[in-house]
DNA sequence: GCCAACGTTGGC
DNA sequence: GCCAACGTTGGC
């Protein structure tokens, strides 16, 4: 089983919108490595951090699981949509999603801030400087630690 | 609201 | 294929 932390926007989409609705598919991700971890990496059952992103307090707010195999995005071919991309096409579609599950809300979030702090969590993808990914891996190793500081 | 970092676009 | 211009992300 492979670990992925996810960002969100909670104004847009938190974990408590993940709760409430139970399953959501991911949809709106236009960056090609973020896409590639979700169609070649994830399977079902994989277990992916949630994390909410630009707002007042960043960090792991929660957790879910891949819920489905990677699927083509329907809102990249819904002119109505901002994620529309008109370069995409139902034969040859562009953008790759996966559904994800509610499995938990976290009793607090595990801030950014706090993350940086811990030298065992130095080498993490979200902290390196520069990273913009909204999907992205988390090693075994760092799982396990991420969720004992809870 | 600012801005550093990075990805994409498009002229050449 | 280069690279300047532009757009986006996301912390602060």
């Amino acid at each position: 089983m492979n670990h992925w932390l996810m960002k969100s926007e909670p104004d847009t989409f938190s974990i408590d919108d993940l709760k409430r609705k139970k399953r959501e598919a991911w949809d709106g991700v236009r960056n090609y490595q973020a896409r590639n971890f979700m169609r070649d990496g994830m399977r079902v059952g994989d277990g992916v951090l949630f994390y909410h992103s630009n707002c007042t307090e960043p960090g792991i707010a929660g957790i879910a699981a891949v819920a489905s195999d990677a699927y083509p995005d329907p809102s990249q071919f819904d002119p109505e949509s901002k994620y529309f991309d008109p370069g995409s096409s139902r034969d040859h579609p562009r953008w790759m999603l996966v559904d994800v599950t509610f499995v938990k809300k976290l009793k607090r979030t595990i801030t950014l801030e706090e993350l940086k702090h811990h030298p065992a969590l130095e080498r993490m993808t979200l902290l390196r400087k520069g990273n913009r990914l909204s999907v992205m891996p988390v090693d075994a190793a760092e799982w396990r630690y991420i969720l004992d500081l809870e």
